[in-house]
DNA sequence: TCTGGGGTCCTAGGACCC
DNA sequence: TCTGGGGTCCTAGGACCC
């Protein structure tokens, strides 16, 4: 149901961007139909903060990221159901949803886990309003997942009618923003901090200088606020005005690849800091295999509470070269805890630990150089045979053992849901009177 | 007592080169 | 006494996003 060819001189071009509402909230109700009427926050690793909402938290003005501990009486008495974040299912939701939205486009750019911006061309726009309606409706029903569809001449206009999409809570789930005069309007309604690429920082100088509102941003100066801000906010000035600068983009390899984690329990030992990054290297290390790359450097950083009253923080890290880049688990864990060696400060109680990595390159673009050979090609079929296994038959089924076995610092996640979609023992049970 | 993880882009400043 | 200008690369850190 595509309206038009690229031949039709009447066919005009809009962005869209597709958000799945409360996204991991929605996913949890999807196989809990009991979760239906209920409220629900999901929370992050470790349980420390909320960071999915449905729509009864929002209204009762819990703020994303806010420590669960401080609001847990509260969402007791909402009688609200609170679980740990299950990213499996939501992964695997998420792909679902992708997968239903590449039938309708040939120009789709998954942008985050719940969103994705798509290229729509229609000639009227009604025709487009239609068409829209009709994604958003297939893909509640073919993966039970609610989605609102913002649509602009511009990636952030397309948002801006999709916050206005949910907080109007438009039937069908569509909106645009088309008409000159309305749209500022509905600018004028919008807080600036509401805008993408605002931030709180930005936000307050913003209002210093007496942009308060989309449109005031809309009309300030590009040129001056260049001077002012950064060519990021010019370009956003620009796009608020309906010229693009920002477009849509396929699958891009990714430039960093990062894993870290708080830990479930403070950690005072070399050794336990030593397993925790050894089990990132491997994750970071089976990412960057995934996109066909091998990594230059590793930077590994441990740190201590920022929250915590009676102690000074303490944080490192350190960046750490390798030879020649790898996509070797091994080298990886190697350099990670040679960086521990340097960095690890005896005394401390750490509270998280990780790697990242840096200077990506495609694997086949690695070459020797003087001192040092590229990853073999035994080494790059052991690890292909091992990300293999641990396809097949589960995560870690072949792990290193510098990861540890005990591994007490591992994170908590006290009321974790099922793996509804990808575990054959979690599979839902239906039950036929 | 308890406060997430993964990612991108930009800027400023220093070192260095010609 | 007078002491250039343009460019690149790297690093650290800030700000933002979801």
């Amino acid at each position: 149901m595509q309206f038009s060819t690229s031949s039709d001189k009447t066919a005009f071009h809009r962005i869209a961007l597709v958000d799945c509402n409360n996204f991991y909230a929605s996913c949890e109700r999807v196989f809990n139909p009991k979760l239906q009427h209920r409220p629900i926050g999901v929370l992050s690793n470790n349980d420390g903060c909320i960071i999915a909402r449905s729509d009864e938290l929002k209204a009762a003005g819990i703020k994303m990221g806010a420590p669960y501990f401080q609001y847990k009486e509260q969402l007791d008495k909402m009688n609200a159901v609170v679980v740990s974040s299950n990213y499996v299912l939501y992964g695997d939701m998420s792909a679902r949803v992708m997968d239903v939205l590449s039938k309708f486009t040939n120009s789709l750019e998954i942008y985050s886990i719940d969103e994705a911006w798509i290229k729509l061309k229609s000639c009227t726009l009604d025709e487009m309003h239609e068409y829209g309606r009709h994604i958003v409706a297939k893909t509640k029903q073919y993966t039970g997942i609610p989605v609102s569809m913002g649509i602009g001449s511009t990636k952030t206009l397309a948002k801006v009618a999709n916050f206005i999409c949910k907080k109007r809570k438009i039937p069908g789930g569509v909106f645009s923003l088309e008409n000159q005069a309305s749209d500022d309007e509905i600018l004028a309604t919008i807080d600036v901090a509401d805008v993408w690429g605002i931030g709180r920082k930005l936000s307050v100088k913003l209002k210093q200088h007496r942009i308060f509102t989309a449109l005031d941003l809309k009309r300030s100066d590009p040129v001056e606020m260049r001077k002012r801000y950064s060519v990021v906010m010019q370009r956003l000035i620009y796009e608020l005005n309906g010229t693009p600068c920002l477009t849509i983009d396929a699958i891009k390899p990714k430039k960093e690849i990062i894993s870290s984690r708080s830990f479930g329990e403070r950690v005072i030992d070399k050794q336990s800091l030593l397993e925790s990054v050894s089990l990132h290297a491997t994750r970071a290390g089976e990412k960057l295999r995934n996109q066909n790359s091998a990594c230059g450097c590793i930077m590994v950083s441990i740190r201590t509470s920022h929250h915590s009253k009676n102690e000074q923080f303490f944080g490192k890290s350190i960046l750490v070269r390798l030879a020649t880049p790898t996509s070797d688990t091994r080298r990886l864990i190697g350099a990670a805890c040679a960086g521990i060696d340097l960095i690890y400060k005896d005394g401390k109680r750490y509270a998280k630990a990780g790697v990242i990595l840096m200077d990506l390159v495609q694997q086949t673009d690695v070459q020797d150089n003087l001192f040092s050979k590229r990853d073999t090609t035994q080494s790059l079929h052991l690890m292909q045979t091992i990300d293999q296994l641990n396809c097949l038959h589960g995560q870690s089924v072949v792990h290193f053992a510098s990861e540890g076995f005990e591994k007490k610092w591992r994170m908590k996640r006290n009321n974790r849901t099922q793996a509804y979609t990808t575990s054959w023992q979690d599979l839902p049970i239906a039950l036929a009177n």
